[in-house]
DNA sequence: GAATAAAAGTGAACATCGTTCATGTTCTCA
DNA sequence: TGAGAACATGAACGATGTTCACTTTTATTC
């Protein structure tokens, strides 16, 4: 995990020693969950430093920028959430589509649910990614896009493979969208969009017959 | 025009002036321009001021906080994108729910590209939404999304009105986000995912007989 | 048309933010 | 055990959004 994270996130400096490797935590921890409670912009590096009980230095010795805090926070979720897909992906690789959508935007809806920093970090990190790059979002999102791709070519071999990419992605960024924005609302609300979600996807698939 | 701007973005004062009335003007045409070029975060109250040929303290005169001018700007679009509707909406009252999607959805497009700093300002707007409050965003979205209610409950009189918003919400919605993901790509791009974009809806709304 | 009040204009100064870096401390290993 | 590498620290820096005491312009009154 630790390795994995460090890759993507770019550490300034890899922490060698023990002492250092807790720090980084404490202060991944410390920022989430002030991300959670006051958002992105409003917390304060300071703030940061004072809730993981290190100097604002140890922040700068790991991480570039403020901005890094919450790109190996949503590294972090992107990869659980892509290790979701894979795994349910490969379970549901012969059912009916209108099956296959309806485990998937379970699945994702459950996961959104489960984990509570989840849209916190998220929301912030989509404001983050129209202001800068979006090097962090596009690692595991366009991966899920091609084997969805991949899938859809395999159930209706007529499609043409571009064909089979716009498909994907218009699925994936919609399905993503309206589960975001069920985020939004009470239990009832996040129901029934759940519930709208799979028969928009649905009919949007079964026209192109897979 | 210029009272519903004032009445919108709640402006510090009113200006009674011919000369002041102007600087308004003068702020937010220099906000705009700049907000596109180098964007809203990078974008100093400084240099919004010096662009529009007055002193920092002018712009503290009209609008509370920076935030105001990017919210006076996006109200000025959405005013526009909500006549376009409605126009539009009476036009396609009786066509079929094929044709009222290509047309609705080909206008909109139409609306971004003509509009170049739509996307500029409407992006940041987006992500200070998430920060703060929707208030300006959710001023005539959820008013089209109220008449597309209706248009559906007329169609298909078997809807119940909470389905009916139910569906109007995620239309408005899907479209929204695809239309917007559109304007991130090329020509061709753009092109293939307006097409696709028609064909989930539709397919979608088909669904439902309406 | 001069005097007074009201409105508008101004920019140096303030508070706070993200970030740095010179300096001190702790750890590693021959 | 001691020298060098890694780590820790927080005062200081530059930049930003915002304010407010002060000046200038416009409107009103006699």
């Amino acid at each position: 995990m630790a390795e994995t994270l460090d890759q993507a996130t770019s550490l300034r400096r890899q922490p060698k020693q023990a002492r250092s490797q807790e720090r980084v935590q404490q202060i991944l921890d410390a920022a989430e969950q002030l991300f959670i409670e006051v958002g992105y912009e409003q917390t304060t590096t300071r703030a940061i430093a004072t809730q993981a009980q290190v100097p604002v230095g140890s922040l700068y010795q790991f991480f570039p920028d403020k901005a890094a805090l919450l790109k190996a926070l949503a590294h972090r979720y992107f990869e659980q959430e892509y290790q979701l897909f894979v795994q349910l992906h490969a379970e549901l690789a012969t059912v009916p589509i209108a099956v296959y959508v309806d485990r998937m935007v379970d699945a994702f809806d459950q996961f959104a649910i489960d984990h509570p920093g989840y849209q916190a970090v998220l929301s912030q990190m989509i404001d983050l990614m129209t202001v800068a790059d979006a090097a962090t979002y596009n690692e595991f999102d366009p991966q899920i896009g091609l084997e969805l791709a991949q899938f859809l070519a395999r159930r209706n071999p007529t499609l043409a493979p571009a064909q089979c990419d716009l498909i994907a992605t218009v699925a994936l960024k919609t399905v993503n969208e309206l589960l975001w924005l069920s985020l939004t609302g009470d239990r009832t609300f996040r129901q029934q969009l759940i519930a709208e979600t799979k028969v928009l996807m649905t009919a949007y698939l079964q026209t192109y017959g897979v």
